[in-house]
DNA sequence: GTGAAAGCGCTAACAT
DNA sequence: ATGTTAGCGCTTTCAC
């Protein structure tokens, strides 16, 4: 194992100052030809590589962006993350990223680990216990020491940063609206993630598109909550006691046991009952029948968010505002639902 | 924004030394308790926290692990990369992760970009790209440079590291096995990564399992192929004309795309046809009827790479052999499969 | 008990 | 054209 070379040692060796070696192997015009022809040769045969860590400190940046994700297994996040990674490495920045699983814990434990000059801002979805105990002081706080944070997917009106959403209010309209179209009415709304801001948004838009379609709403054809047995447990009741025509799930789990117990009871998808579920990711397509989604395009939203990160940490200036982007979801008609 | 607090500043604030300061706030027994104090209580007013890349800088280490991931799309690797994570969080690691994208380049690019001091060692899975070309010269390097590789899933048997593999040969006799005594004597096998070396593996263990129970092999029910659109078009042609029992998928793509085939054409799963796949992540339990799969354990294997890699980091020998860990793999056994 | 000084590896303003 | 010096923020040895 080789000793790393440095400038240091470089110098010694040839005889010349640090600045010179330095200079020389930035291609500065105020070193000669030969000199810096023989500097460079030298340190590539010593493979040299300038230490990041020293730069890093010199520059007091790092070029470096943590992101917090709730959950790497969810397929959308992985989405954004990958988008995130991919706009971050166009631009020369390296990505430190932390799993909060869920946990408003390990969230202030990572900012806290993280923001003492390993990283030069955040992007980040907000856990699901932060969201649910309303907690934002983190937040804050990393913000007024001069750190930029972007936020994604959940967000919270009450810290200001930039931020990129879904529009998940229109989605769910437009989403429940064409289930309408298809002759539905009797349409369930279901979710197992309701404690979170995503999930209140989409029940909002449910709600719109049946009183612009004088639909009454059904209470028995709701299912809202926050734990996914019981969510089960209830789901088992609907199916069996309930007459419905449509389900609108707000999330993965919600419409594919949705799915799994219909088809059990023998109820043809998508004749008797049509099905829109929030999906990403490959799987949709892999079930039988392949699931009609309102896909959240993560990869843009990972992309943007780093976009946006990166812009704002290389503006010099002070007054930047604070922007909010919305990347537009995209109704995928598989065949879960009849076509018109 | 307040401007962050150093050493310096807080030193000039009191009256006192750079190096008072840096003891007190280590807890020196050099330091007297009431200016211990009081320089403790001042640098909690002004929110002090040590410049980690100071820190770095000063140990020429950085705690940071370098991740490489073919593909996070992949729930596999999610898992994996979520216990690489939890682990060395745990051991007071971060994490700094790239995606291969499948690609050489980009995985020689991240390894360049990295290896100059931001991280300490790398755990990686060997790129596609990097496995068709045989390609290893950038493993070698790195670590001649003194900087250790933990290969987890895909790996060479030419680069000499630490490993974490599934026993993927193995897993494969014992499913082959399995579906052979639940009466199975037509079983295809289906893979769409052929040239990887973990789908190799996997197709030895059908073929041994298979001579065991003195079976033949019949190349009509066996497509290996690493492009998925070809894959499609044999498999409709397989599920059309040929006549099967079993259905052995070395993917996730493989498997599913069966199983949606075959309900498509009316066969009856599992009754007319038992289908075993490798997979992992919460989907197979989703699909109608479930999937049996080999589950591989991907949050544990990036545990066992991480703690591997930070124990060959903490120890001083120079001289530490390299070590393979094999993780088991477990049969799952729902739905696609007959019980006994 | 406190402080001065050196050094981690690098850059850049300022000599020579 | 090359070298000297200072400094990024911190730790640590050695003086006082």
């Amino acid at each position: 194992m080789k000793p790393k070379a440095t400038l240091k040692q470089i110098a010694k060796e040839l005889n010349v100052s640090v600045s010179t070696v330095s200079k020389a192997l930035s291609n500065s015009p105020e070193i000669s030809e030969p000199t810096k022809i023989k500097i460079q040769e030298f340190a590539k045969l010593k493979n040299y590589k300038p230490n990041n860590i020293a730069i890093n400190l010199k520059n007091r940046s790092t070029k470096t962006i943590g992101v917090i994700i709730p959950n790497i297994l969810n397929p959308f996040f992985a989405k954004v993350f990958s988008g995130i990674e991919k706009m971050a490495n166009e631009k020369g920045y390296n990505v430190i990223t932390c799993i909060s699983n869920e946990s408003l814990k390990k969230e202030i434990h990572t900012m806290d680990m993280l923001s003492n000059g390993t990283i030069d801002g955040f992007i980040l979805s907000i856990s699901e216990e932060t969201q649910k105990q309303q907690e934002f002081k983190h937040f804050k706080e990393i913000i007024s020491e001069g750190i930029p944070i972007v936020m994604f997917d959940r967000i919270s009106d009450e810290v200001n940063c930039d931020k990129v959403i879904v529009d998940d209010f229109d989605s769910s309209v437009n989403a429940v609206n064409h289930l309408i179209t298809l002759g539905c009415r009797k349409i369930a709304l279901l979710t197992s993630i309701d404690n979170l801001s995503v999930a209140k948004l989409r029940a909002q838009g449910y709600v719109k598109a049946l009183n612009d379609n004088d639909i009454a709403i059904n209470k028995d054809l709701i299912i809202r909550t926050d734990n996914p047995d019981e969510f089960d447990f209830r789901l088992k009741d609907l199916i069996d006691n309930q007459e419905i025509d449509g389900i609108f799930g707000l999330d993965e789990h919600a419409s594919t046991m949705a799915m799994k117990m219909a088809i059990k009871k023998g109820i043809k998808i998508p004749e008797e009952l049509s099905v829109i579920g929030f999906a990403d990711g490959v799987w949709s397509r892999r079930l039988t029948p392949s699931l009609s989604t309102i896909s959240q395009h993560g990869i843009e939203i990972g992309e943007e968010a780093a976009k946006m990160l990166i812009e704002k940490l290389e503006s010099k200036d002070e007054e930047y505002a604070y922007r909010t982007t919305v990347i537009k979801t995209e109704l995928r008609q598989r065949d879960s639902t009849r076509k018109l």
